[in-house]
DNA sequence: GTCTATAACGAGATAGAC
DNA sequence: GTCTATCTCGTTATAGAC
């Protein structure tokens, strides 16, 4: 059957989630997928090819649905709410938590750095494109630089969901720490011209 | 000698550093200690209990120095730029990386899982107390939550460090990208008394 | 394409000499 | 306290039957 490239494929994802990186190899995967050991190696030649593959396969599938609810985001208010719910989401669905195992794996690895960079990099730059559009007419537009933002968004998400598998309150209160400072970014957007120069003003001479 | 004990407990950690959570055994950590692999469970019982006492006592050697100069700092953008330093510094002696690599291992293991919380606590505790310090009288002291920012601050530390292993210049982008935000925290900080309650208001009605 | 069998090796852990 | 030797198991990967 031509599915068994696709059951490894789920399998790997699977066994990463469920047993982190450290207990992935083509043995606990081939059994999570219901297939033999060494059709791993006969459909990917190693286990690292198959985890490049699934990353990718996966990130892909995860990231298409949001993009396209990210484009019908409005507000910055909007696009915190989408990104509640997505963590949400990615507690069950468990993307975050792949791409948390493939980037520990990867610092001692070139070859999956390089496709765990290209995972990443599904997710960044649909985000990288609604802020964007967000901050286009903002007072601080000029100051933010949204491709470092959204890549700090990415690190950040995958960070916390690192910090939630041994501190889960921990986490939830972090959230809720960030989504009140992006509140503040919000109400700055709100702010009557007079205030936005004043503080326009200001960032400017503060950001030398 | 007494010091094998040390020398086990440096290895573990430079292994860590040098191959991750995944190339980090008995006997790789014994090779890098100049030891015999035996002595690993003489002293520590196992592999496991070797890793949490090197991962707290290498974060508490990382800490206490960073804790006197927390206490120096006499504003926000006095802890940017601690920060910043502190960051460039982790690119060299990496505790972070070593907490990253633990958190990914404690993912599926709850005992590796309570040593690492143990050891973010290490850092988190001295971070929200200067959090709390400086923000005592700033006017988004009571909706800013210190206790949740100060996880969210760690988890952004090493979910940047994961991601610096994969692709540095987006990692060195993101962090840019957070001091300008964070700088903005600072401007409002010393905005007037007008606009400050103003800011303060639109605040408290968002916060519903 | 899928299976069994097996090679070659590294893992955690222990026993026992020294 | 440190060493060698060893046990048992899991690992990647391949050879070859079907």
């Amino acid at each position: 059957m031509a599915d068994t490239r696709q059951r490894l494929i789920d399998g790997a994802i699977e066994t990463i989630r469920r047993h982190g990186i450290t207990g992935t190899s083509a043995r606990t995967i081939a059994a999570t997928a219901g297939v033999n050991q060494a059709l791993v190696f006969y459909h990917f030649g190693s286990v690292h090819e198959l985890l490049e593959a699934a990353c990718l396969a996966a990130t892909e599938a995860r990231v298409a649905p949001f993009a396209a609810r990210l484009d019908e985001v409005a507000d910055l208010r909007g696009l915190l709410d989408l990104g509640r719910r997505l963590h949400a989401e990615e507690r069950s669905l468990g993307n975050v938590m792949v791409l948390a195992q493939m980037l520990a794996g990867a610092q001692a690895d070139p070859e999956l750095a390089k496709a765990t960079s290209a995972a990443l990099g599904l997710w960044i730059r649909p985000i990288e494109r609604v802020l964007d559009r967000l901050l286009a007419d903002s007072p601080v537009a000029d100051l933010v630089d949204t491709a470092g933002l959204s890549r700090a968004v990415c690190a950040g998400f995958i960070g916390l969901e690192l910090f939630e598998g041994v501190d889960p309150a921990g986490a939830h209160a972090a959230l809720d720490a960030l989504e009140r400072l992006a509140a503040l970014v919000d109400v700055v957007q709100e702010l009557g011209p007079v205030a936005r120069r004043a503080l326009h003003a200001k960032l400017r001479k503060s950001a030398t």
